[in-house]
DNA sequence: CCCATCATAGTACGGTCGTACTATTCAGGC
DNA sequence: GCCTGAATAGTACGACCGTACTATGATGGG
């Protein structure tokens, strides 16, 4: 039915900025109604449990991170421009309010086995290996070094963006911005 | 008196330990009362509001970070051999069950203005300044080179602390320990 | 235009939340 | 060994939680 998924996608766009900033079990299904302008039995017959509800929001930070990130990402010329592409992108995602919602979550459920867990860990898993082929195509392209681990560089992409979220969002440290850049570049520098 | 400071103490080591897996939103006075086989309202008694329980979580965690990490890392050679030991305390106290504490309030709390945050975020801001100084001693010792920014490495040090969470933790990649002493020993061989 | 089906609202329930207020137990100084 | 004050328990409250169940409203195919 068209009017139900419509609904149902305005939820999970409203859900998915909300578990930006509270996490997806810091999330109330009663708030959520009242913002969306719908009564709490409406809105849960659209997922029929809260964890569902986690899931599909995972799920729809998934799809949308694909095509703000990942997508136009991967336009870019092959090897290097294209990581810097697909990390550009990344920072300008995570710099949205409420920050990258997958760093949120990863810190919140990584301890909390379960199917929203799972999901996550898949996405996150997802990211890591788009950023090691592209690195991989950087190699085969002969603009990094052939003794490259591409899983590697994507382990520390993962950390630097995981830096810059702490230094910005809650240290507060004006000079994020200039310290992920040089990390960024420290780590391409070392590549090549 | 001696009788309620030793009930508070032991209130917080719990109460930081659940808070490491659930967070200080998550956490909730009466389980953390049931567990502790106190009553809710004697243990509400210690702390009068659950902000300041969480604002005491932080404190308790950031004295027990100094007593297993800082203070006995400190103790290692100037320099070099001072940082890493400090990392690698770090890193341990990052895999007891729940991981690293300050990892996850980061991601839960840099979006929740209030006494909490400023006490996590001055918590961080410590850690961080340690790891900056003592990559300044390195400098002064001639171990590092000169231009080496000591805010720059506290900044990439904690990237790969938070990779390695999320590697280790989330993703389940077996490879993470050693991910994570390349990307220190690759930091560590850029300062030289 | 009716009817089946989907979408949403209404209501209710047991549970737990944080936080008051009051009562009880306990420990130590005289 | 009482007396005082601290430490803890008891009880109650309103609010909100997630989730059933039922009813009403909208919608589109025949």
């Amino acid at each position: 039915m068209r009017k139900g998924e419509a609904t149902r996608a305005a939820i999970l766009d409203r859900a998915t900025d909300l578990a930006r900033s509270t996490g997806v079990e810091g999330l109330s299904i009663g708030r959520l109604a009242t913002e969306l302008s719908l009564s709490k039995s409406g809105l849960f017959a659209h997922f029929g449990s809260k964890e569902a509800l986690q899931v599909a929001i995972v799920e729809h930070a998934r799809e949308q991170f694909v095509a703000r990130v990942i997508a136009p990402g991967l336009k870019a010329a092959r090897g290097e421009p294209r990581l810097r592409a697909l990390f550009e992108r990344w920072l300008s995602w995570g710099s949205q309010a409420g920050g990258c919602i997958f760093l949120h979550l990863a810190a919140e459920l990584d301890d909390r086995p379960g199917p929203a867990r799972d999901a996550l860990a898949a996405a996150i898993r997802d990211l890591l290996d788009v950023l090691a082929t592209t690195t991989r195509v950087a190699i085969d392209e002969g603009q990094f070094r052939g003794d490259v681990d591409p899983h590697q560089v994507a382990f520390e992409l993962y950390g630097i963006m995981a830096a810059t979220h702490a230094a910005a969002r809650l240290v507060g440290d004006p000079k994020a911005g200039a310290r992920t850049r040089r990390a960024l570049d420290g780590l391409i520098a070392r590549c090549r």
